[in-house]
RNA sequence: GGGCGCGUAGCUCAGGGGUCAGAGCGCUUCCUUGACACGGAAGAGGUCCGAGGUUCAAGUCCUCGCGUGCCCA
């Protein structure tokens, strides 16, 4: 057997398991009613997508429950694709096309289309691969994209569903218009940011020449469309001109002046002009006074025509300067002022949005929400945390329509045809003639739909919805989606309406809100702020394990997760403490002797036969895996990480392994043997928890190990499921008197280590000591001992009887461990010295501890009042306390004489 | 303006009424002992944001304030 490397090489480990897993198929998972299955939905990523740290966090998560599962016996299946992602596709391609000085309408839909699809093919999707690399065990068979043939033919089937039910329409209203990206989006895709402003102050002149009023404006290029004034009904200051007109500015054109609740008297000077062409609040106002509505800007955000010679063709931002200086040259501005508001923007490119007045389709909200209300006020689909259930509550409670038509290219196209007899078709294929005139000259609706529309079917479609298929009927409703908060609205509640609408049923049970990722400053990360790290970066320098530990490992209940490339490096060492333990281990089982294969093979032996620390280790090793097991179902990723850190670490290395050496060392063989089954059948089954997060170190190590099977993916979870084996099962293994016992052990152990560093004495300088101790503890001691001397470099241990100060060698100095002596044999004033100082010190914190106890004994109302057993439990500590405290100070006296 | 988070060791975070304080990193001292220096041993380090309140008892519950972040309007 080659000696492996001292450290641990995860690239190469991580390709090579990789290669292994996937040529086997371990991911793909089929119906099989025998099973229960456990389904993940993965959110999927665009097509323009390359891996960022908060998909690394996601699919980790999603890694991690899914491995878990399959190891737990369940048909787990992930389902992986891609996104179409219209608007940032349009984005890519429309940035190719400038290079070349062209726009789409160069192109045209066909040839736009066409490339677009060559694109595609050729880098798109490129983020699967990036999934890959970090260990994903997608279910590749059944990767999907929103734009195949199946998936767009479920897409028009919800689309004419919901228009024959009545909850999709088409009608013209105020929109959020990019005038960048040419399209329509929703109203969750505008950004909202304060930004400052100006807010001018312009006199509107009485149409009788009288002095009018004075009407504050952020966005004085819209006075081109200005239809009336307006002011609150009860604001005396204008009451009198309510019904009169007054003369827009520069335009030269009358207006009436009207009242309306809606009008803030507060704001500016309580007179407002009214645009309905170019803003929501005016628009309602315009439409219930019965006010024509004027439009001054197009799709380009250029006056138009409206603007006359002067303004005609300029661009919004110069129209206002223009205007501006218009103003100021008529003596019409009286006043200009700082001020913040918060403008729109488009979350794609960041142009300020337009409310602009358009024909577009409509999904009807309020119906679609109200049964996935329910649902989530009946635990059908529960937030976790729970606090998101609010959040998400909120928001659909306050729905409102959803613009789902695009004017864009790349997605599905609406099946909608119309007739020049103005005949509308809503079909699921392309009509050959109109059913009202017959005629075959029939034009389809040119716009798509919001990719968001097609991304709600996720569950359902990828399924194989609208047909009535197995895996639909098996895999639906899905187990558990994990999210980002920031999709909540677009996409979780959305899948929850339609697959309500569509299934009758909600999509998954659960849902986990994880932590965004931030950089270490608490800024997000982003590329073009130049605040990103990359992932893939990572994964080359640490490997893909330790970046899913380290981001696991720092998945709690909180909103955001700071993270940094360090916290990738401690794991990396992490990993290696791991990879170095397993090549002892593996060394120990390569001696000579009978291995440990077959049935039992990389099984927990039985704690029958086995030494203090083996007895203690199990005790642990079941502690821990219960643990972990309870942490992973209330989805306590820090905890899980944490608890197997711990573990790993600070008992098994720390403790047990250098226990171990002892026997192996010196053991006679049944001890050695006992030795090694233990240490490898713990390591084992310690990979098996560890591997939902580090999947590739543990299959390496568990491979090497005497192990049963193809493979650590399929090998049985170590802990049962059902609550009464669980408890059966640790029971067998939990030992708290070899816990307690240990724990003295370890306390020794620790105090000599604390007393050789006190009195400065060279680590590798042998020991003579003696333990003098109460009868109690003497078997304990008898049989430990042999543990304890390597692990203080003592070589010489004796025992002697507590209070036997005749066994003490003349010159020496002694500490007290509990009811324990420690007795070194070094006498000089620096070390008598030393140890009063750390005797007054253990003094001090007894008082400490002491005075807080007896404050709270000899407090009437604590002991009137507080539960018998808290009061029992300071009154017992009390007198133990006491106790130690007798015999410090004898012993101090004893020091100083 | 409304809602939701967060503020505990230098940093990142656990702990959510009863041994009033934990982890990792960082820091100090010592150590190349046959798993590991990506390591080992021993240490130092905290008025648990502030002010009130509830309670026998409060980082832990309540109110207010300050700071900070996110969401909705």
């Amino acid at each position: 057997m080659a000696e492996l490397p001292k450290a641990y090489d995860p690239v190469e480990t991580e390709g090579r398991w990789y290669a292994f897993w996937t040529a086997r198929r371990y991911f793909h998972a089929t119906v099989d009613p025998s099973r229960r299955p456990y389904v993940i939905m993965m959110p999927l990523p665009n097509v323009t997508g390359e891996l960022h740290m908060g998909h690394a966090l996601n699919n980790s998560l999603q890694d991690c429950m899914i491995r878990w599962s399959r190891m737990r016996g369940l048909n787990a299946m992930w389902q992986p694709g891609l996104d179409h992602a219209s608007i940032a596709v349009h984005v890519v391609m429309e940035r190719r096309l400038a290079q070349q000085g062209l726009t789409r309408f160069d192109l045209g839909r066909e040839r736009f289309l066409e490339e677009t699809w060559r694109w595609k093919e050729r880098i798109g999707g490129r983020i699967l691969d990036q999934l890959r690399r970090l260990g994903c065990s997608c279910d590749w068979d059944r990767t999907t994209f929103t734009m195949d043939p199946r998936y767009s033919a479920a897409v028009q089937e919800c689309f004419v569903r919901l228009y024959e039910r009545g909850l999709i329409y088409r009608g013209t209203r105020m929109i959020n218009w990019c005038p960048k990206d040419q399209t329509s989006i929703s109203d969750l895709e505008v950004e909202y940011v304060e930004t400052p402003s100006t807010l001018y102050y312009l006199r509107y002149r009485a149409e009788d020449g009288g002095d009018g009023l004075l009407v504050a404006t952020q966005r004085p290029e819209t006075i081109l469309a200005d239809v009336a004034v307006a002011v609150h009904p009860d604001d005396d200051r204008y009451r009198r001109l309510v019904g009169t007109r007054v003369v827009v500015p520069v335009v030269d054109r009358p207006v009436p002046v009207i009242a309306d609740r809606r009008v803030d008297p507060r704001f500016g000077t309580g007179a407002v002009k009214v645009t309905p062409g170019h803003d929501p609040a005016d628009n309602e106002i315009g439409a219930d006074h019965g006010l024509p509505v004027l439009v001054c800007l197009d799709t380009h955000a250029r006056i138009t025509d409206l603007g006359g010679e002067r303004y005609r063709g300029l661009d919004r931002f110069e129209a206002r300067r223009l205007i501006v200086d218009d103003l100021r040259a008529r003596g019409v501005l009286e006043r200009e002022e700082a001020y913040t508001t918060s403008i729109g923007r488009c979350d794609r490119c960041k142009t300020v949005i337009e409310p602009y007045i358009s024909e577009q389709w409509f999904c009807r909200m309020r119906e679609l929400a109200a049964p996935a209300i329910q649902a989530v006020r009946d635990g059908r689909v529960r937030f976790h945390p729970e606090r998101w259930t609010k959040f998400y509550m909120d928001w659909m409670e306050q729905i409102r329509d959803w613009n789902i038509s695009r004017q864009l290219w790349w997605g599905h196209r609406i099946p909608v045809w119309y007739c020049a007899c103005g005949e509308m078709i809503v079909r699921r294929t392309s009509p050959a003639r109109c059913p009202a005139c017959g005629a075959t000259e029939l034009t389809q609706d040119p716009d798509i739909l919001d990719t968001w529309f097609s991304s709600a079917l996720w569950p359902i479609a990828t399924l194989g919805w609208p047909e009535e298929t197995d895996d639909l009927r098996y895999f639906y409703p899905t187990s558990t989606l994990f999210t980002d908060r920031s999709i909540v609205f677009l996409w979780v509640a959305r899948m929850i309406m339609f697959g309500l609408a569509f299934r009758g049923e909600v999509p998954f049970r659960d849902v986990y809100v994880h932590p965004t990722v931030l950089n270490i400053e608490g800024r997000r990360m982003s590329k073009s702020l130049g605040t990103g790290i990359d992932p893939l970066g990572l994964i080359d320098r640490y490997g893909a394990d330790s970046l899913r530990f380290a981001l696991i490992n720092r998945v709690t209940g909180e909103q955001d997760l700071r993270f940094a490339e360090k916290m990738v490096e401690d794991t990396r060492n992490f990993a290696n403490k791991i990879w170095n333990a397993a090549r002892f281990v593996r060394m120990a089982a390569a001696e000579p002797g009978p291995r440990a294969d077959g049935e039992r093979a990389g099984a927990i032996p039985d704690p029958e036969g086995c030494s203090l620390p083996e007895r203690w280790i199990l005790s642990r090793f079941a502690r821990t895996a219960t643990a972990v097991t309870e942490a992973l179902e209330r989805f306590e990723f820090h905890a899980a990480c944490q608890r197997l850190y711990a573990f790993i670490w600070s008992e098994y290395c720390d403790w047990y392994l250098e226990m171990a050496k002892e026997d192996l060392r010196a053991g006679p063989p049944a001890r050695r043997e006992a030795a090694r089954a233990v240490l490898s059948g713990v390591l084992s089954q310690t990979m098996a928890l560890l591997h939902p997060v580090m999947p590739s170190l543990t299959e390496e190590i568990w491979q090497a190990l005497a192990h049963r099977g193809e493979t650590i993916m399929l090998a049985p979870w170590p802990v049962p499921e059902e609550a009464g084996a669980r408890a059966a099962w640790a029971a067998r293994w939990v030992d708290p008197q070899a816990e307690a016992q240990m724990a003295t052990v370890m306390g020794l152990v620790h105090a000599i280590r604390s007393m050789r560093a006190d009195l400065g004495m060279p680590p590798a300088e042998p020991l003579r000591l003696l333990l003098l101790l109460p009868d109690g503890q003497r078997a304990l001691l008898e049989d430990a001992r042999r543990y304890i001397a390597p692990l203080v470099r003592a070589a010489e241990l004796a025992l002697g009887r507590a209070g036997d100060r005749a066994a003490r060698p003349p010159a020496a100095v002694s500490l007290l461990w509990g009811e324990i002596e420690i007795v070194l044999p070094v006498e000089s004033a620096e070390a008598r010295r030393a140890v009063r100082e750390r005797v007054r010190r253990q003094l001090a914190a007894l008082d400490r501890d002491l005075g807080r106890l007896g404050e709270r004994l000899r407090n009437g109302a604590f002991l009137e009042r507080a539960p018998a057993e808290v009061v029992e439990a300071d009154r017992a500590r009390e007198r133990e306390l006491a106790e130690r405290r007798r015999t410090l100070e004898r012993y101090l006296v004893g020091l100083d004489a």
